[in-house]
DNA sequence: CTGACTACTTAGTATGGATCAC
DNA sequence: GTGATCCATACTAAGTAGTCAG
């Protein structure tokens, strides 16, 4: 079997027997950036339409009831729907949102209402309350009767045909109307995403395809039919004036080669990252500042597994960076800290406005570059003046085919897992063990990339529910260790009765088993508290190395990936045994 | 070299159905 | 059967990185 899918390049039409007997992720390629030959789909599904309100449910400007336009009740129906929320108490939101919602007034309104604080929408907010708690209430019949219809909308628009293949697309609904919320301290919290049109939306599908049919009484923006992309629908967000796509699940063969792809060339730096590594070093030493900068940003994307950290536009989002756009402010120098030398501490938000916070030491040489970088520089200042993502992407591409900085940390996220499982596995365990050693390894990967969630609401209530059955499993324990001393007594007095003493060992040895289960499960839990596994899991460790660990240690596949994740990654499940390795 | 534009991957969270304990 | 808890999934924001024109 293949095991590099740079192998040569034929299409698809040369080779149509052989297609059956392939796996779809085994068979070849087009050249040219030809992503398929056909494409076929319904088109999207469009948000629903909006509903106005039942009269009782009013709305209150400065006391007095009003009864709102349309539009203008749509746009207070999203705030009064987010008003639970801590940050519709934030100034950015209100005033974006109270901005963008008077544009949707009529002239009559808009003179009226002019004072955000004076609007009253706790009746519509009660009456969503009560719409979704009705929602939960619902019969059997009726859940099962919208269920039914979700699959019907699921099969209808859910799947198009890529070539020969029927494939799942991920995002077939176009997202509704309502009001944005960026993470973190983002300016542009509040302010109104429009609801899309037809008239919005590009198709893209083969010429010799049926066409989706837009909505009666509407058109599309365009239909094009570009081959060397893999959406099938696009448009443009008012938000930031981003284009936003319809693309295939993961599932999906053109999704899987990609994915196949990126863990080849992560495994081609394997090969070569020792030399680059070297070079990096000799390349502190450079009389040119801007290849010393390269390198020390390099070896913390190599060591720290940053992200590259492209520029952003100032304003029109949070103020995170990466990498190459870390500025003096968000590292400390320490000569000495806690009795280590050459001590860089980190503080800055990452993507999504996730704090990164370290303390790491670094070669002499690396922090001299460093507090020479900061030299007469304001806090506000880049760290890295000389240096963005697109040189340090280009320098890349010269040292090996295919390398960019975002390679690094799929590298040694997967290099970090493999080492973790051979560490962390031992024979002697049973599968419960062997599944936390395998969640530890994952762990160390997430660890490295910081990947972190908020503390689970109930975590607390649920630790403390554990802790109580482990308790009580204790006692179990200790009782069924006491009966099986009186049997074992009654079995020396009364002879023959060996049976029972065998039952109750049993019992023992079962308890023991379950206790030592809750046990396990309590520490991966508290490991976990503020860890997220899922991402490094889906989108940094290869697959593979998890498939031949579960062979090597006769661990169900199952227990490490679940239904999705197993279709994803059909690929590695097909291709790997228990010797891969990275 | 810069900025605009495009395509694609990576990311955390809300949600609601499934599953569990009682 | 019922309520609590868990877990998968949907959602969509926020990154990376390539291309192209000026």
């Amino acid at each position: 079997m293949a095991h590099s899918c740079t192998c040569s390049f034929h299409t698809r039409d040369d080779v149509p027997l052989t297609s059956s007997f392939l796996a779809r992720w085994e068979e070849e390629r087009y050249t040219d950036g030809v992503k398929w030959k056909f494409l076929e789909h319904k088109g999207p599904v469009f948000a629903p339409l909006y509903e106005p309100l039942p009269d009782h449910v009013k709305f209150y400007y400065d006391g007095k009831r009003m009864k709102l336009s349309p539009d203008t009740e749509e746009v207070a129906t999203f705030f009064a729907k987010m008003m639970d929320h801590e940050y519709t108490t934030k100034e950015v939101f209100r005033k974006n949102f109270f901005k963008d919602w008077r544009k949707e007034m009529t002239s009559e309104e808009k003179s009226k209402i002019i004072d955000l604080k004076k609007c009253d929408f706790t009746e519509m907010s009660e009456y969503f309350k009560a719409q979704s708690e009705a929602k939960k209430q619902m019969s059997k019949e009726e859940k099962q009767k919208i269920k039914e219809e979700n699959e019907r909308v699921l099969q209808e628009y859910g799947f198009c045909m890529m070539d020969k293949h029927k494939e799942r697309i991920a995002n077939f609904r176009i997202e509704p109307p309502g009001l944005f919320r960026g993470r973190g301290d983002h300016p542009k919290m509040g302010m109104l995403k429009r609801r899309v049109r037809p008239e919005d939306v590009i198709i893209n599908c083969s010429k010799d395809s049926a066409i989706p049919k837009p909505p009666p009484g509407t058109k599309w923006k365009e239909v094009r039919h570009d081959n060397k992309v893999t959406w099938l629908v696009s448009w443009t967000e008012n938000i930031q004036g981003s284009i936003k796509y319809i693309m295939l699940n993961p599932s999906s063969r053109i999704k899987g080669e990609k994915d196949w792809q990126k863990y080849e060339i992560a495994r081609r730096l394997k090969l070569c990252v020792e030399r680059i590594r070297n070079q990096y070093r000799d390349d502190w030493k450079s009389k040119e500042m801007r290849i010393r900068q390269r390198s020390v940003a390099l070896y913390f994307i190599d060591k720290l597994a940053l992200r590259a950290g492209n520029e952003k536009e100032e304003g029109e989002s949070a103020d995170t960076v990466g990498c190459c756009s870390l500025r003096v402010e968000h590292i400390n120098l320490h000569p000495e800290l806690d009795g280590q030398e050459y001590m860089v501490e980190f503080d800055f938000l990452g993507k999504d406005s996730i704090r990164y916070y370290n303390q790491v030491p670094v070669e002499k040489r690396v922090f001299k570059n460093l507090q020479l970088f900061k030299e007469n520089k304001q806090p506000e200042d880049d760290l890295f003046d000389r240096l963005n993502t697109a040189i340090l992407n280009k320098h890349l591409q010269e040292l090996m085919d295919g390398l960019t900085a975002k390679v690094f940390r799929t590298y040694n996220a997967s290099i970090t897992l493999q080492q973790q499982l051979g560490q962390l596995t031992s024979r002697e365990f049973n599968v419960a063990a062997k599944i936390l050693s395998y969640n530890r390894a994952n762990r160390a990967v997430a660890i490295l990339c910081n990947h972190q969630r908020a503390p689970p609401k109930t975590f607390e209530k649920s630790m403390q529910n554990l802790q109580t059955k482990i308790d009580a499993k204790k006692h179990q324990l200790l009782d069924a260790k006491r009966e099986l001393k009186s049997a074992k007594a009654d079995a020396k007095v009364a002879g023959g009765g060996g049976r029972a003493v065998e039952s109750k060992k049993k019992a023992v040895h079962r308890i023991e088993e379950q206790l030592m289960k809750l046990e396990v499960q309590a520490t991966d839990r508290e490991e976990n508290k503020q860890i997220a596994l899922g991402t490094s899991k889906l989108n940094y460790l290869d697959p593979r190395i998890s498939v031949a660990w579960c062979k090597k240690w006769g661990v169900p596949i199952e227990k490490i990936y679940n239904k999705t994740q197993r279709e994803k990654f059909a690929w590695a499940l097909d291709m790997a045994d228990e010797d891969y390795e990275f």
